[in-house]
DNA sequence: ATACATGCAAACAATTTGCATATTA
DNA sequence: TAATATGCAAATTGTTTGCATGTAT
């Protein structure tokens, strides 16, 4: 899956091309991490001045709805990156860039047994650290 | 560790102990199962009808920094519970009254060699589901 | 032309802070 | 009495919404 794929399925919904959304959805494609609203205002800022939090909401909202990106909370503020599209997978998370590693094996096989009368609806793993960069 | 043992800690480290400390506290404890500020507040205001946020999270703040409790984000909203002092381990969820069941296997024993040159600062590994009651 | 998007301003909700007063140790 | 807590009000931050205007189809 990569932009142009994205952008497919925004206009199959009805959703239309705009400047905007193209550098929004860009800006998010090109990091390979998890970005906050406001990484992605001052990313896109700066070839369009104008451009403001609501669009960039809005956008992330349409794009949550179709699951094309994952989201993750950061205490309190909520970071996203495009989906991926590969098999189920889990990530290594550094907590001060946001930078991802898909991880190679899902811990649910674990515990298939343990859910009891719970009807489960999903689940969250990820690790947490700091990477190379961010050790100072 | 109980009410009681966490009370002394705070006492320990020269935070007093006060009415509504105490029935903020213990109002968490009551519940086994994640509460928000705002239902913390509905409880203990029956007997501090004067009790308001600030109080509480401000409390919430000692406690988490103390870490006496475990933090959860749903959709935006934290939600907290007393910490656990049992050994190491994952809960599952439900999503709809915070409620929790103790998951007895830490999948990490899997993802040792993958971490990388990540310094791994922590983890999160969490089912949701809804429990028997909240499946309508 | 019509529907969807944007930008602005204003609304919101969760959480935090400054300050005067009250309470604990 | 000295230090910490509380309550109030107001500020802050992240996010959402109403509405008039602009733009893509």
């Amino acid at each position: 899956m990569d932009f142009k794929d994205v952008m497919d399925i925004l206009k199959a919904k009805g959703y239309k091309v705009t400047e905007q959304r193209r550098a929004i959805i860009q800006s998010i494609f090109k990091e390979n991490r998890y970005v906050s609203a406001k990484e992605i205002l001052y990313e896109v800022q700066h070839r369009f001045p104008g451009l403001s939090f609501d669009t960039i909401y809005r956008n992330l909202s349409i794009l949550s709805e179709l699951e094309l990106v994952e989201e993750i909370q950061f205490n309190g503020e909520a970071k996203y990156k495009m989906s991926c599209t590969e098999k189920h997978h889990h990530h290594l998370v550094c907590t001060n860039c946001g930078k991802i590693i898909v991880l190679p094996e899902c811990p649910m096989k674990l515990l298939k047994d343990f859910v009891g009368d719970f009807q489960v609806t999903g689940h969250r793993f990820e690790i947490y650290g700091l990477c190379k960069d961010c050790q100072e």
